[in-house]
This record gives C-alpha cells, structure tokens and sequence, in this order.
DNA sequence: TTCATACTTGCATCTTAATGCAAGTGTATA
DNA sequence: TATACACTTGCATTAAGATGCAAGTATGAA
C-alpha cells in the first residue's frame, strides 16, 4: 500500500511538538528565517535548522534564500490538500484496494 | 498552544506504518478482531494488539467486544472531521492566535 | 581579505517507541 | 472444573529520533 507510506511519513514529520510549533508559527508570520523561529520557539538555533529542512524534505515546508538568510514558508495549500485527500480516502467505505 | 499537544499526538499515533496499515484495513473491513488484523497484515499478535490499543486511546477506532474476542472499527468521521479541522486552520491566514 | 552573521552538519548523548517472546487474564465450551 | 481460545501485559532488546554543543560552510560588509 503506498498510501501507508505516503501518509505515514508526512504524519511523522509533523509528529513532533517542536515541529508542529514551527508549522503553525509559520502559519501566523507568513515567512521566517532560523533566527526569528529559534527565538520566538525558545528552541536552540540548530535544532531549529534541522527541523526546518526535514519539514521541507516533506514539502510541508518551502525555503528562500534571501542573502545570508533563509526564509522558510508554510505551504498551506498542498498540506491542507493531502489532510483532506486523506480524510476524504477515510470516509469513502472500500479505501485501501 | 494547546493545538500542538492536541495534533501532533493524533499525527503520532498514525505515523507508525503497521499502525496506519491497521487503519486501512479497517477502513475496508469495516470491523476485525485482533486474530484476523494480526494475520491479514502479518504482524505479531502481541504488536497488532497493542497498536490497537493505542489507536483507541487516540479515539481513531472503537472496541466492541463479543465473547471471547474483541471487534475494533475505525471512527471515520471523527477522524475525518480531525483531519479536516486541522486543513482549514492552516489556510486560515493567522491560525495560531 | 578579514570579519561577522546566518545557517548547516558531525557527533555523542539521551529518550522514546517498536518488536516479539513468554506469562498472565478473561471468557466460552466440554 | 478443566481446557482451549482470544487477547493483554511484562520484560528485554533493538532501533529511531530529538537534542545541544562545537565545528564547518556560505554570504555580505568593513
């Protein structure tokens, strides 16, 4: 089924609390870079930079550089979509053929 | 931001690839015992009925027992109506307020 | 070209969770 | 009551992932 995996991996990435503090950061601030998102999170700097890219990895997440800067942004409609393909997969009864 | 708690716990109990192809089959069979998920998915009886467990304590399915054996089905519309909560606060412009 | 800033990555540590066997609990049937 | 069946739980092992410091890379400014 690659459904499973396809789902069960965006689920992971935004399994963790952190990770999902960064998402919906993001989903307010419109665009941040490490910096701003380590500070406002209280999270360390590194940890942070990390969680950004494997959010990004799982193009939950879109980045822009900018100078020294990395601007990260939420990619609201493509992860909206995938939620709703999969409760929309859920609902309709024989899913998983 | 009790949202984070709330999602990322749900988002966690459905990253797990045996746990969400539990999930699936459910949402084909409808309703299946420990035994029958345990064989159909070819995991061990032990882990199947743990995972189980712990999709029910996650409100993702119901258990209903019947004698000696315990029927799960998933909770399609609660988690349905989760998943789409959790889209249309993320295309609502400032989400986390 | 030197320096500071912004970020990424390597590494070691620590948690958390998945797994499977074996033992325990509950329930129906002989 | 004894036995079989369906499931749960304890336990030890293993694997995956989060964390934070330190070192490395990239980019702009002095």
């Amino acid at each position: 089924m690659k459904n499973v995996s396809k789902f069960s991996s965006l689920f992971k990435v935004l399994s963790d609390p952190n990770r999902l503090g960064l998402v919906f950061e993001l989903c307010k601030c419109r665009e941040a870079n490490v910096g701003q998102l380590s500070q406002c999170c209280s999270i360390d700097f590194s940890v942070v930079s990390r969680h950004l890219s494997k959010l990004k990895g799982a193009g939950v997440l879109g980045a822009n550089k900018k100078g020294k800067e990395v601007y990260y942004d939420l990619k609201r409609e493509e992860l909206a979509r995938l939620l709703r393909e999969f409760a929309d997969e859920i609902e309709s009864s024989s899913c998983c053929n």
